[in-house]
Parts: C-alpha cells; structure tokens; sequence
DNA sequence: ACGAGAACCTGTTTGC
DNA sequence: TGCAAACAGGTTCTCG
C-alpha cells in the first residue's frame, strides 16, 4: 500500500488515539513479519506509555517514554486499524498485532503479505538507524528543492522514474507518486537522470511537493489495501492523471489523442505516463 | 557505481 | 465457468 501520503495518514490516524495513553496489553499473533519481532517486543511495550507518532519517508516511528522507539514500515499490504469503545473484532488470519491502551481502544495491526516489520530503534536516536540514515531527504521539509534533487541525481545515468523509487534519492515516495509527480512535471520517465537539473529539477521537486500534499489532504489513496486507522477510505485514487490509467485520455493534454495514458514496465514496475506532455 | 531482476508472501484481477 | 498466469502501493539481495 503505502507511500509517504497513506503512512502520513495512518500517523495522524493513530496519534489521537495513542499519544499520552499507556499501552496496557500486546498481543502478536505471530513470531514474525518481514524480519521477527523484535527482542522482547510484548514485555518491553506492556505498561509503556506513548509519547509521540512521527514519520521519516515511508517510516512511522512510535516513541515510548524513556528513549524507546519502534520503527514500523507497512510493506505493501499493511494497515493499522482503531477499534474504539470495548472490544474489538474477532482476530482475523492476518491481523498480526494489537496493542490494547490503557483506555479499552485496541491498535491493531493487520497485513496480508507480511512485507511489513517493526523493529527497535536505537535507544536516544532513532534516525541513527541503519533503514533511516539512508534515507534521501524529506520531501515535505523545508529543505527539499530542487537543487537537493538534483544533486542526489547526479551522476545517475538511468531513468529518472526509477530513481525516484529509490529512497535514498527522496524518502517516501512509490510507484504512483512517482508517477504523477513525473506527469504533473512534465517530465519523461524514461529521461536520464542526471539531467534533471536547473528549472527541471525545480519544477520536479515542486510536483512531488504538491502531489504529496494534495494526497495527504484527501486522506491517501485507496486501491487495495489501505484504509485509513478509522476504516475511512482515502479518496485520492480518484485524483490521478495517469496512474492505473493506461488507455483513457490524458487529463489537462491538448494533445488530443484518446489514448493518451500509456503504461510501460521499468526496473520491473508498471509507469504510467503521457508521451505527449512528458518529455 | 549503477541498474535490472529475483525474492519475500498473499490476495485479486486478467486472460485463455 | 474455471483455472493459471499476471499483477499489486515496498525493500533488499545478487548478479552483470
């Protein structure tokens, strides 16, 4: 499922219902996700009160009181849910976690295809872990432009979508933000990207700014899996220029053809774009 | 150094 | 209709 705007949202989902609560009761269903569970993961947690939700990239980071932290990562099919007011519903297969607060809510967490994981962050630092540290900046902070853009792409001599996927490049975005920022910009996925550089690389760190925005603001996107902790759908699905839209007519195009989105495969992944508008 | 492809796992969609 | 292949929002590893 998530990008940067669905775990974005599973943040503010979440913090409401676990910021300054205690949570009183873990349950894990299984040993593992992705990687085990961390060390201890039930009996370090129990009686731990909840200080903050914050998110770097894909990453969701709950901090506990006295320097703990659990880094989350939802994979491609993982969701957290809030079951508010007594108990919650019987434990489906892949319901994997719950955290019980002090207050009766049941955090749970639920995912299918196991790419997602939670692991301890080093105690005082969190961003010092290894998954973190790599990561490329922020793109909603006040430090993303286009000069840092480009200057993570230089030197690279592959397409410019691809690079985009790579979290070292800029944290948080996936295969349909790419996309769309692509689109929004005007760019051509396949183009070198060590040439996105100058007024290009402005106008790309600008789309991707503005379509992440506009995603969070519409609560993420529904396809599949993801729901926000609610049970609310995200609506931004309904707001893509090109992704998934392989064949329909390119939105905001004067080029006039009816099958103006087209859809290739690059580095494995299905990019969706409009020859005409991205060059 | 970089990039393509496979692997991880399950559920859903597509195509014959 | 039925079954098998393809495909899915991510990350990491190997290999060339």
């Amino acid at each position: 499922m998530p990008e940067l705007p669905e775990v974005e949202t599973v943040r503010r989902g979440l913090a409401p219902v676990l910021e300054g609560r205690r949570v009183a009761t873990v349950l894990a269903r299984r040993p593992d996700l992705r990687f085990p569970l961390p060390d201890g993961f039930a009996r370090r947690l129990a009686g731990r009160r909840v200080e903050g939700l914050g998110r770097r990239g894909k990453y969701l980071l709950v901090g506990f009181e006295r320097g703990i932290c659990l880094i989350c990562h939802l994979g491609m099919s993982g969701r957290f849910r809030v079951h508010g007011g007594g108990a919650a519903p019987a434990p489906g297969p892949h319901d994997h976690v719950d955290w019980i607060t002090d207050d009766g809510t049941c955090v749970r967490f639920h995912d299918p295809r196991r790419f997602g994981f939670m692991l301890w962050a080093p105690p005082g630092d969190p961003e010092s872990h290894p998954m973190l540290r790599a990561l490329g900046p922020e793109p909603l902070s006040d430090r993303f432009d286009g000069a840092a853009l480009a200057a993570r792409l230089a030197g690279r001599r592959g397409p410019i979508k691809p690079a985009l996927l790579d979290q070292a490049v800029v944290a948080g975005l996936g295969n349909i933000y790419a996309c769309e920022a692509l689109f929004l910009a005007g760019l051509s996925p396949r183009r070198r990207a060590s040439t996105v550089v100058g007024a290009r690389a402005d106008r790309l760190a600008a789309a991707i700014r503005r379509v992440l925005e506009a995603a969070i603001a519409a609560g993420g996107s529904s396809l599949r899996d993801h729901r926000r902790p609610d049970g609310e759908l995200g609506y931004f699905q309904h707001g893509f220029a090109v992704y998934g839209r392989a064949g329909r007519p390119c939105p905001g195009c004067d080029c006039g053809r009816a099958d103006g989105i087209r859809r290739m495969v690059q580095a494995g992944r299905a990019t969706f774009h409009c020859a005409a508008r991205q060059r």
